[in-house]
Parts: structure tokens; sequence; C-alpha cells
DNA sequence: CTTTCGCGGTGATGACCATCACACCCGCCG
DNA sequence: CGGCGGGTGTGATGGTCATCACCGCGAAAG
């Protein structure tokens, strides 16, 4: 009690350094019935609450490391995060960007081994830190949370069957890239839809190199495949705005 | 219960057929314990003996497809299934391979999805069949089977995981498949050790083709490959029985 | 016994892409 | 202002591997 009345003010301080709203209060998150996890019954809320340790970080931290005992898992409540994993000779891949209302460190957490991945946050993010110890008993007393552990790993598993799909199943890279704006182009930002042509507009925070990281292949591969996509008129890229003309193009690109 | 009369003597004489052990009753199993899956409470054993229906089934049985609607799940008891996911084009791709103990089938009753594999048997195999709606029962009734599917469900993770370091982070089809060889190395059958030279010997069942399926690549390469690796005395291949002549070379290709 | 079929071996060829190398742009900071 | 660093565009080159084509083998089937 006494440690978050110390805490409160400084994360405010950083919420606001970051320009960001913060969720003190699960019970009082509006956001909590569309998320993955969030979803919880009261009285899970109220234990989680009591456990729960939120903290803000800026973009660019890493939550844990790929190969690390673990301490614990991450709910998190606003931002982004990359999970990715490295080879011996520093060559690494995406396995995942997620989103809010997702647990991260799940599967180390439930198996008791190293975490699988490096997990990095993309931009200023806010999340509850539960340690090993007591997420494990919160895991036992609450059947329900079980369920939702259950649900949040399924989804890891999707996306890590629908990555092994993407880097097994295609046979070219414009082929990846293509699905993988695609895949963006399912949630767009329609802010205002300027002019009405049919232009999908999304918006890309990743770098070349990281776009090279989630399809497997090299950062000068991606920059040809996005410059012949863009001199074809498919594609217009303005910074991280991009827009999707020619839609169908890209689809007839992917098979799978 | 008449129904259970009706089916054992079938069950039976198709065990018999395939010169398999049939394991009855779960509550005497004896492999329980160091399974995945099995080792669940008294209770809820008993639960599963009442809603489980076991069956026997040859060789190269599809027990579900990608893409269906999930009708319930598999608890494998003996033999190993094959898990894999086709594109479009008919390019197919091995998930991964289940060993007796798994529960098949998971992320699709989980999540009320379609089946996201295909799951074929790659020997005569038993297997308890659960449907969708008495699983959900079982489940909730349960903790410690929510507990057990969350770790299957790791498991599952975790595999994925790996074959994505494989297909995205190895350099070449080599390294891939010297990788395979020694994840089989770690389970050698070791029946006689003839001779005392340091040879490991492992049995390999899956065909060429199915070997390059699951590097993610074309037959004619693993052939090449395995060819290479014999000329330069590393592997012996007899058939289905593999022996490993040189270690150290193998995992010298290995950089992950 | 012959046929068929699934599996494995191998050569020739060319596409695709990783890699190296360098140039460019832009925001930042001393 | 100049230098620096991160992100990006682009050419040249060579290696890896997919693909096609064909062969041989052995087992099962007729």
């Amino acid at each position: 009690m006494i440690k978050k009345v110390v805490v409160v003010p400084r994360e405010l301080l950083m919420a606001m350094a970051y320009n960001l709203h913060i969720i003190e209060n699960c019970l009082k998150c509006t956001f909590r019935e569309h998320r993955l996890f969030c979803d919880l019954s009261h009285d899970a809320l109220g234990k989680l609450q009591a456990i729960k340790a939120t903290s803000v970080y800026p973009k660019g931290t890493l939550l844990c490391l790929e190969g690390q005992p673990p301490r614990g898992i991450y709910i998190l409540c606003t931002g982004r995060a990359k999970l990715s994993t490295t080879s011996a000779e520093g060559k690494s891949i995406i396995l995942r960007i997620a989103d809010p209302g997702e647990v991260l460190g799940l599967t180390a957490a439930v198996s008791n081994t190293p975490y699988e991945a490096t997990i990095e946050t993309m931009e200023p993010s806010q999340a509850n830190f539960i340690s090993q110890s007591e997420f494990v008993h919160f895991l036992q007393e609450f059947p329900d949370v079980g369920m939702k552990v259950a649900q949040q790993l399924t989804h890891n598993c999707k996306c890590a069957y629908s990555e092994i799909r993407s880097l097994g199943l295609s046979n070219s890279v414009p082929e990846k890239i293509a699905k993988l704006i695609l895949v963006w182009a399912e949630h767009p930002l329609d802010l205002h839809r300027q002019g009405g042509n049919g232009d999908i507009p999304i918006r890309v925070t990743l770098t070349q190199e990281e776009i090279a990281q989630f399809v497997g292949t090299s950062r000068e591969t991606v920059s040809r495949v996005l410059g012949d996509f863009r001199r074809k008129g498919w594609l217009k890229i303005k910074g991280a705005t991009w827009n999707i003309v020619n839609k169908k193009a890209l689809e007839h690109l992917v098979t799978t």
C-alpha cells in the first residue's frame, strides 16, 4: 500500500511525459471487455488489482530477454510490443507483435522454463507486472483465469502457426511482404478517407529492417520489393503512413 | 455402457491385428505419470473415463482436417501423429510430430475455431476422443485439467517457436537437417549398442519427402544432403535405422 | 511373372535472393 | 556549420536451392 502511494506519482509523471492515459484500476478499465485477457470475474479482478505492479515504459524497453529464467508476466495495457528471437550469429526474427490486452511471458511462466523470446516495447507502453509465484497462485485460485490463459496461449499458437505458414509455404519474398501488408490493411486508419478514392491508408511503425526480420529476409530485399510495389503504383509510401492503391494486385501475389 | 460392451471386442480385435497393447482404463494406465496430459487427479480421471471414446486407428488415418470446425479433441495413448498444414498449391509443411500422452486439436477446441492442422497417424495408434461440448464441461469442472491444458498449449507453442527458428534463422538446408537429426539423436534406440563404437543408432520412420516438409525444402535436396552426409562418413543409413557416426561434425554445422 | 507404384538418387539449369559496397537523406548535436 | 548515425535506395556478384527430367530399386498387387 505504501509502495503504491510512492509509485503512483512517478507513473503519472511518466505517463504525462509520454502523453499517455494511464489505467490505474483494472476494475474501472473501459477497454476491459474488448481485450483478450482482461475480461475476468469481479473477484479475480480484485485479486489482480492487489498483486499487480503497474508501470509505464518508454519505447524500446526490453521487458524480458530470451533465455532468462521467468520472473513473471506482463499484462500489456497500452502500447504494442515486439517478440523476437535471435540466433547465435545475431540474426534475429520477429515472432509476433503483441497488442494491448495480451499477456506476455506466459509460456515461460506456465512451464517454468526460460523466456522463449525477447520482448521489446515498440511504443511508450503501460503494463502490469505480476511475479511468477503470485501469478501461479492467482491461476490456481480462479478457474476463469485458467480459461483466459488458455485463450492467450491458443492465440500465441495461432500466430506462430501463421508465421510458420508464411516462412515455409510462401514461394517468394514479394508474396510474404504483400501478405503482411494485407494483414495490416485489415486495421486501416480511416481517419478522414480524404478524397474517397479506394486507397487504404495504414500506419507502419516498423523499419524496413524489422519488416525483413518479420518475413525472414534481408533489409535490402525489402527495400527493393517495396520500391517495386511503388513503381508499379500499387502502394504509396509517405513516411510512416502508407496508402494501398491496388489491393487486388497485392492479393493476386498471394497464393496461400 | 451398452456401447462400451459392443465396442470393446472390436477394439481388441483391431489392437491384436495391429499388434498393439490397448489401454482400456486410464486409471490403470502405467504410463500415465510420465505423460504430458494424462497425469490428472483421481476424480478427473474418473470423469475422463466416462466421457472418452477409445479407438484404434491404422497408420495413415486422418484424425482431423485443417480448416474444419472442431468436433473435439484426441488424447493420443499410443503411436505418433503428424501435424501438418497445406498451402493453396498443395505444398505442405509439417508443424510437429506428436508423441503419446499429448492432446490433439486443443487450439481448435479451446478457441472454438477451425482446426489449425491436419493430423495424421504415423503408426497404428490408440486415441481417446472427447467431443467438444463434453470437453468444455470437463475443463470447467476440474481446475487441474485447465492446468494440463495450459501445459499442452505451451508445449505446442514451444514446438512452433523452434520450428520458426529453424525456418527463419538457419542459413542452409544442411544445417536444418543436421539439427533435426541431432534432435532425434536425443532419443536413440540403444537396443544393444552392438560393437560399443560411438555410433548413435536412431530410428527414422519419415520418408525423405516428409523430412523435406519438416525443414521446408524439396525432396531432392534432402536426398542430396543425406547422400553428402553419408559420403563424408558422418551417417550410415540402412532403411529406417540410421547410425550417427560423427556427431561432432553434425553439431559443427549447426550454429543456432 | 509382370506391372505398378512409392521411394530414393542424381544431373542440368536458372531463378531468387543474401551479401557486399556505396550513396543518399534527414534529424540531431556538439 | 560539419559530422554523425539511423534509416533507406540500388548495383554487381555469386551461392544456394527449386525445379524438371530421368533412372533404379524393391515391394505389393495384379
